[in-house]
DNA sequence: TTACATGCAAACTGTTTGCAAATAT
DNA sequence: ATATTTGCAAACAGTTTGCATGTAA
């Protein structure tokens, strides 16, 4: 079993979660490469063309366990559909309007200030930046 | 036909807008009191409440058209539903997960800064901001 | 009178779920 | 051996649409 492979299988078990076929096929295809976004029709289409079987629903409820153990995040775009990434550190998107794309915007660039006090008894658990661009 | 009935219709006309039985009765159900935000299911049941027989199909409808208009705005938060603002100005959200309600936070209290260059060939078309509480 | 708006039911999209068969431990 | 995971199809929620009827201009 090649190294690579390993990896993805600790991954798996320190979430929580048993390394299945499945689950390992869709955790090479979503932490392969760098950062990501991607729906989960997106990622079905991705599992067909690589010949690894995998049905929709699964690709939903593994989609929602990898975002339950912290391994993914979703971004809320607009309501026709889920957007999941695979950056989950603190960070804001370019949303390209023309083609549904998102682009990262590191943390450290961009910073949100003047925020007002916040409700008594609320904490802070996440600040949503997105950066609607269009085409000029 | 009251004063204030007569700004709902000019306002609806102004957006070019017929001001039909179903258009004034819900215009005047959102912009009657101040900023306001709502699901599409939320209008049907207050215009059920008010006695307003409006289908559900006509207030999506509606809504939307009030959105194209320029009217309303929606407000993304997550997949499963749209919502919308009668706040059309540039402005930001509190989100509240305990209930999944809104509060708008006013602009001139909160910047974002440090914004990297954007993609050439495009404009920003909106920043939307949404500060996500959870209960303490 | 005529173009537009409405209501209903049916279609549709994205997502979730129930249950029998398959699989990881 | 046993608890978990999978796949399918069916259920589901929110939203949109086709078409006959009603209404504003």
């Amino acid at each position: 079993m090649p190294v690579h492979m390993c990896e993805v299988i600790n991954k798996l078990r320190d979430a929580g979660l048993r390394p299945t076929r499945q689950r390992v096929a869709l955790a090479e295809l979503l932490f392969a490469g760098g950062d990501r976004h991607f729906s989960a029709e997106k990622i079905h289409e991705e599992a067909e063309e690589a010949r690894i079987p995998v049905s929709l629903a699964t690709i939903y409820n593994t989609l929602n366990q990898f975002t339950d153990a912290g391994l993914l995040r979703e971004v809320a775009i607009d309501g026709s559909r889920t957007l999941f990434d695979t950056n989950t550190s603190n960070h804001y998107h370019f949303f390209m309007e023309s083609d549904g794309s998102l682009v990262d915007i590191e943390t450290h660039d961009l910073k949100v200030i003047g925020l007002p006090e916040i409700p008594p008894g609320t904490d802070i658990s996440r600040i949503d930046v997105i950066v609607r661009l269009a085409d000029k």
